[in-house]
DNA sequence: CATGAATGAGAGTTCATTCAT
DNA sequence: GATGAATGAACTCTCATTCAT
């Protein structure tokens, strides 16, 4: 009936969670044990494994949880407007709120959304799923002339690159999160870039 | 007495960077094991530990080599001139040559220069040293006006951001190393975002 | 309240025997766990322990509910004869149908009557109690003259390597079991063993 | 130059294997860790995987080896006569005398030569090789008339089984194994058998 | 009776490093 | 300089068993 001090249902699975969240960005994935990953969630290292069939798959379903998280949170409230540059800042300023309110989770796409320990099938539906909005966006910006007429592959990555730089700067210095001359430079930068001349 | 067809002095320290390289961008720097370092660099698990104090020491070595070599590459040859767009590309274009005729080099650096396998003082004198012309080169932009007045460590990261997404781009795609459609656009885009408007 | 389809009482202390029987005969004691047991017989992990205290007391109770299936099935319908050679013969025969029609058994029994799975005191108690019948067959006819007058010991090892020999032959050849050249040809190699010359 | 007082070349090699034949044979293959074995070999655990891929490969070798010496010891002095009954009791005799002088390889074959844990290629290639000898004796007993005309494979089975039954009654009876009553009543049992009648 | 999350001791195996030769 | 057998702490993962529900 009551619940006890030190158990909610779920709490242990999130709480392997949790904690392997902040080991593996502290100190890498190879360099966190499963052991420690159990000591610091208060369980046994068989619990762990009872909900990870191994540490790949804790890995895996870490990233995907996080995925789904960020995907919802710059997904709600868009805003809704034929201006592309308005539209794009929009999703640029949501995500850099998001990073800024969840460093770790950041962190962790920083270092693993491209290193080896994701499977590289996971690895690549997150970013195509992620990245999904601003495909569309600059592709229709392109077609309407908004958008430089750059290949779109190297135009992407290029993109891509701005935005990881963006999410690091901010996320070293959360302090210049609510600077909105910094804010607005950040995105000054990309647009400029892409923006038909 | 004599010199065996294939070992002549030095040749064996040599070997094991070469193999250590491949190894560690083709698995990572934990799942290479020092054992299977020696074994492909044809040498005995003893004379790695020889040359080098440990893996640790292997692996900050082999970033210094390939940072020096790097680093002496994009400074040979450079293009005296006062045009500061003129000079940037320079730069830029050098990375990108060198980027491609060295692709495992090059992705060791895409993998390990954000990581903490290398030290951290390894890393940053590393970044400083490479970045080092570029730094220059973009305050001096500033003073004289003709790139963006926007905080420097922003656009520094930014810029940053947008060298290591080209790399990554024509590491990944090096036929298109010799396009000049590519190797323009890559450099425009950064330009666009940087220089003043 | 109702009955499930699929369960009536003791239908799952049954199922987690005869599920066991066949795992421990394809994979062996120590390589089949008790969650895979419990898996395969549709019941929780907790259910197995519910029934049975502990693994060792499951094999057990499963060596002694077979050894008791088969010692039923080789008593029913005895030939009641003095002819030694005849009783013999007929429960030979027996014994051979039994392992043809339940070769899990059978190999069950192959594996495990000489291994140290089972408890020692199992162990020997089954085999005394199987043997029984042909301990005091072999004694009669010794004292009789119609068997050969060798050890007592060693002449009861040499009938049981045998009869181990022909279990085994048909288990591995069932198709043979009603080739009744096999079958006749398989006791009288023990009779020309073991008849008084 | 001179050898130390505990470590001869090649000795740990083989006080790991000494060492898990008399573990494996008292406990069993499973019920044996890996460092026990290495404890009771005064060794690291490490060593142990250095001269041994794995527990299996460990177990296998171990077979091989055990197999050689049989094979050797057997096949030493062989009987050179046409009588099939002189020939086959010299192999008989002298299978008896190994498995008394090695009672601990005895039971290992015993134990393990049907048993799941060693590679099926390897326990039958040496079946094959250590019951080739008597597969050709009896063949051309057959051939010759000298054997009873049973189907040969049948024959072999049962011939195997009463081999076993008589290595295992000396191996449990060494104190018989000078009888020469029962020495040659245990191969009288088996010529009777299958002698052609 | 039945469940299945939780346990933690112990398994097999890896690996950076040492050192006698 | 070069070798590779030896080391043992540390790792990931397994599993028989328990117990609150």
């Amino acid at each position: 009936m009551k619940q006890g001090v030190n158990s909610t249902p779920k709490d242990k699975k999130q709480a392997i969670l949790d904690c392997a969240l902040h080991l593996f960005v502290d100190q890498g994935f190879h360099a966190t044990s499963t052991a420690s990953i159990a000591k610091k969630s208060a369980v046994a290292t068989g619990t762990l494994f009872h909900h990870f069939p191994s540490k790949q798959h804790l890995i895996n379903q870490l990233f995907l949880n996080i995925k789904q998280e960020f995907a919802y949170a710059i997904s709600q409230n868009r805003l809704m407007t034929n201006n592309i540059e308005h539209s794009a800042n929009d999703l640029w300023q949501k995500a850099i709120d998001w990073a800024i309110e969840n460093p770790y989770k950041q962190k962790f796409f920083l270092q693993f959304s491209l290193s080896a320990e994701i499977d590289q099938h996971t690895r690549q539906q997150a970013m195509n799923d992620i990245l999904h909005f601003v495909v569309d966006l600059i592709k229709q910006g392109q077609q309407q002339g908004f958008i430089v007429d750059t290949p779109l592959d190297l135009l992407l990555e290029n993109f891509h690159g701005q935005y990881l730089a963006a999410i690091r700067f901010f996320t070293d210095n959360p302090e210049l999160g609510q600077n909105s001359l910094y804010r607005q430079a950040s995105f000054k930068l990309v647009w400029q870039a892409i923006r038909a001349n």
